[in-house]
DNA sequence: TATGAATGAGTGTTCATTCAT
DNA sequence: GATGAATGAACACTCATTCAT
């Protein structure tokens, strides 16, 4: 494995050389408005060549910077600006929804916000929808995909408290966040109506787990 | 515009060099024991390191070929082979689930069958199961992803027979679809039970659209 | 259609992404040693085995450098480099032929000394000569071939003077230049005297075009 | 040198392995169905894209055949196809410039009328015009160029006739195919009018070498 | 904090040619 | 006379990264 990595890279994996990404990620922000315009391309590439199309080069293009050495001082590697950049749709997306999802009382009602506003974020920011998806395959699965640690918190709830019938809360989230992701990109990619999709997949949904 | 090209890339794209790919396609299969041997090592490539991650030099690795010569001179180009490799996949996938499905009487029996094997087949050949969800994301894209229609039939015709409810069989088959390809890769990278996601998901999707 | 591009290739052909070639160029020179030594590399190349044999291959062997890396680093294109080393040839037959034709008084004078300077230039520098010919076909062609007007001018004004016989200053502008590179060509190839076929042309262009 | 070439072509160099192409070379034809089919996609391919463009794989398609090895078969190397393809234009060029030369009496007007049927000859098959000139550039100088020597041989008549004055015949002989061609191509990609440029051109002609 | 220059490994694809029927 | 398969070298070009200021 190792040795089909340059030597320069293992050195930076090996934490050797510590960049301003290293500093950041421990502070846990993006800070900098370098750092912050770099990111934003980077979605917006993302969103365009999906993240396996994504290069300094195209970054530096898509950013207006002057070299690509610009975002290796700032990020480090390649994998780490993906990471970094993965964080900041997520948050974008969470400030979207959250609020919307703990308005609701009843935790079926919070499911179908939960996938009301999912879709809804598309029409809202089709480019963050897109690279949020498109990063999800690519870097929350590498992450561990946190997300679905709180649909499956959500759906225990509404099982004790009698909402929801008995179910393998792990698969149902799974499928869930698959059937959504699925929704979102072919609405980005065919057009479908928003409005239609949303209301339908709630509904397919509420009847798979309510009690 | 078109003089910028390197005239090598030009007539390959534009079809005008027929290769054995061509033929090959015309008649409808890979043929040729050295093509399957190609198709074969790619399907592994691409379960490994994500159809993203093909070249043409892995795939000569993986093969124990000589050159990649030989894989353009078969193929032509990367996308070719990457269609045809998904064409394979498809097809490995098909005779596994097709008779089984073929083989139910309802409709909600047939669907319920197609989740079960679809993830049986992972057990059976998670390689090709694996191969065959990330094509289906790279090339099935491209072409038109044909799958969803055949479950949009199913689900039109258990409308027609009364035994699925009303519901916009579209939205349903994407989610479906989206549901059963991130269970997939669940059970492949997480090692969930075949048996037990299997289950629940027939009964999440049974619940969602039965009449 | 373009989906069939590798999107490498795509950015640079768009300009997307600015090399060091983009801002020379912006500057009207070549500028940096390296860039210099790069070109004068490709002069000497295009001049031995033509425009159409150069490779970056050769320009690195000739030059001298680590990989054919520096190049694109430094050019973009291999068009580009072309592109350059047309400009960079152009200037130093400019620098050589120049000021002999600006000395002269009368245009058939004019035309007389630019006959002869030009043959002259491939004694002074064989190697120019070459490249210069090769490229005014391969690249000259491709940008529209500016330096006919200039004789077109050169013609008119000696009709106005009443120096030289009406005919149409287009088709023997281009006649003129034919006659000059075939002539380069064949004492370069065939090692003809310079100064006597530069007497010969000369005579025969005055005959054809003077009063 | 031979350092440089692969080793296979050695042996077809050495006269190692004798081909058809040797056999018909030898014959002194192109004879055979195939190879004039060959030859005459070679001249499309050569008039389109330049004799540094022309591949076996482009020839092959124009020709619509089915694998590059019956050009290998048939030819040989690919220089041997250009030099029966150079021939085979030539010839042509030769049909139909020949007889009207030969119908003129006086020097004079053989050249006359060797400039305004060698430009007529582009109205007729510019196809065969352009492969001609860009052939005459890549192969004739290979080969020496013969055509040179009748117009050598016209031009040195015509001065023991008291038609022409005294001038070098060689470099009045290179200048006039170098003037004809440049007129050819300026015809051809800038569309010039031919009947104007042929007049104009012979008359510059003319004035330039008549007694 | 910034950046111009450099780099070695890698990409897919085309090249003319030969081997073996 | 014909041809499908194979091949190693070459092609322009991009990759993420490091060096040196």
């Amino acid at each position: 494995m190792s040795k089909l990595l340059p030597g320069r890279v293992r050195w930076r994996q090996a934490g050797i050389v510590e960049s301003p990404a290293g500093r950041a990620a421990r502070m846990g922000c993006v800070s900098s408005q370098r750092r912050e315009q770099i990111v934003e391309a980077a979605v917006r590439v993302v969103a365009r060549e999906g993240s396996h199309g994504l290069s300094f080069a195209k970054v530096v293009q898509e950013a207006g910077l002057s070299s690509t050495r610009l975002i290796s001082y700032h990020f480090g590697t390649r994998e780490a600006l993906l990471a970094q950049t993965f964080e900041h749709v997520l948050a974008r997306a969470a400030a979207f929804m959250g609020p919307q999802i703990a308005a609701q009382t009843t935790v079926r009602a919070k499911i179908g916000t939960y996938i009301r506003s999912n879709l809804e974020f598309i029409a809202t920011d089709p480019v963050y929808a897109r690279a949020a998806i498109d990063l999800a395959g690519a870097v929350g699965a590498a992450t561990g995909g946190g997300g679905l640690a709180l649909l499956e918190d959500g759906f225990r709830r509404g099982q004790e408290a009698g909402e929801l019938r008995a179910f393998d809360v792990h698969t149902a989230a799974v499928a869930l966040r698959g059937a959504i992701d699925a929704t979102v990109l072919d609405i980005v990619n065919a057009g479908a109506d928003t409005g239609r999709a949303a209301a339908e997949l709630a509904e397919l949904v509420d009847r798979a787990i309510r009690a």
